[in-house]
DNA sequence: CTGTTTATCGTCAAGCAGACGACTATGATC
DNA sequence: GATCATAGTCGTCTGCTTGACGATAAACAG
């Protein structure tokens, strides 16, 4: 009964990517507006169909290029090329009324990526940009310049909810944070960066005790840098450990 | 460009299901013999087509249901009727060349559920069976009976290998290691569940202690019982909580 | 030179985890 | 019934981690 070759209902596959990055203390994802309908006008994730000879995987790390330029950080021992992101698989999503027209099951994926100068549209500058998470998944009003009251098209709200609460629990027990930040970095940049994700204010000095303290966290490259003001701060750049063991702890309450 | 209603590439979208018990102090998990080819003979998971109107969690407990007779429990405050297990997405696999018949993406789902009497085959009794996850997913020989020297139908090795990968992390820091036993459950009998999913030994006394001092994880029922031998147990019922903070910690080394 | 900013080191108390002793309440065995 | 084996439950002690926070260091701005 399983497995009949010749009977069984066709789907559309696509993935959808939830791009993060932390720009100005703040969590933002990439955009794009749509440009015909269904939800013309209205602001999605990126994304695309797989194509048919194409791993899902691969389909997320090209339609990640095709959007941002960013390439998918294969092997933790090359140490990155300059635009280099960290993409796993989130989750899939098959409601059968998701999508007006068909049925499409969407393989959601989630990238974090370190600030980019430009979001580096593909077609028109003004159909892609960043914007904080809390202005995409607020649809409860106060639309602060009046532009993205409307929720995300699709089902790219709840996606978006579930990619962010990804990261904010990932970055607790394992490296990823360091996938927010440049290649050299310093304790103080990775502290905004954790304290963007979770949106709390952390304990400086205990948070430079223990992320110096985790082994394999942080590896010092020698070099010091003063482009946060203030002393200058030493560099770093990410060990080999993926897991952190033990995890960060998220203030609670 | 995407979107397009007319030109995507056809798929064929499954559910497989990571379906895992504990029974007799080891990890076990649901294999289906395929009675045709490809991998005719061979160990698989349980699985399906999705129908064309059907969401994937529909999907999936369907197939639940249809294998083993279980249903899911949706609603925490609902107390679980008899045959009730846990139910959540794991992983979406779509290798181009993971079915040689045709491109098949398959939504796999991870399913926890209590030691049940019988496997409650669905049609012939001797095609499905608990088997010792171990045993499915080492293919370096040393089969005990001659019977499961042959890895695993398709990917499901590597499906196998992350659910139990989910099933041994999620119990660190949340409730459920509860959906492995039955609606009322001793400490001791939770205890074995930990050492069966993780394979350790765990100290009674400060497993006693932990469990029992963190809120919202355990309520006793009033009741005892002395089923396991030795002096009466007390026993419990899973509390609210989801979360467990501070979580268990998995001994290390 | 003084104030401001950020980085970094130290101290201290509270809490938790691992190791392990001691006691309790059953059933099994002699 | 005494004894033993088995599990369960309660305590104690010690070391480590954490959170709160004081203090110092090194840059820049006025």
């Amino acid at each position: 009964m399983p497995y009949d070759p010749s009977a069984f209902p066709p789907f559309a596959v696509t993935v959808d990517l939830v791009v993060l990055t932390v720009r100005r203390h703040s969590l933002c994802a990439l955009a794009v507006r749509r440009g015909e309908p269904p939800f013309q006008g209205r602001w999605a994730l990126p994304g695309g169909f797989v194509r048919s000879d194409e791993d899902l995987a691969t389909a997320a790390a090209r339609e990640l290029a095709e959007e941002t330029g960013l390439h998918v950080l294969h092997d933790p021992a090359c140490p990155a090329t300059a635009n280099a992101a960290h993409l796993e698989q989130l989750a899939t999503y098959g409601d059968p009324k998701r999508d007006p027209r068909m049925r499409v099951v969407s393989v959601a994926h989630l990238a974090l990526a370190p600030d980019l100068p430009a979001p580096r549209a593909g077609g028109d500058a003004h159909s892609v940009r960043w914007a904080p998470v809390e202005d995409l998944l607020d649809r409860d009003g106060h639309a602060r310049d009046g532009e993205q009251a409307a929720p995300l098209a699709f089902d790219h709200a709840r996606i978006l909810a579930d990619g962010v609460e990804r990261a904010r629990s990932k970055i607790e027990y394992s490296s990823l944070a360091t996938a927010f930040c440049p290649q050299e970095f310093t304790v103080g940049e990775l502290r905004r960066v954790y304290e963007a994700v979770w949106g709390v204010a952390l304990d400086p000095r205990n948070f430079h005790r223990k992320v110096t303290g985790t082994p394999g966290f942080l590896v010092p490259t020698g070099g010091t840098t003063t482009r946060q003001g203030g002393r200058p701060a030493q560099l770093f750049r990410a060990g080999g450990a993926t897991l952190l063991n033990p995890p960060m702890l998220r203030p609670e309450a």
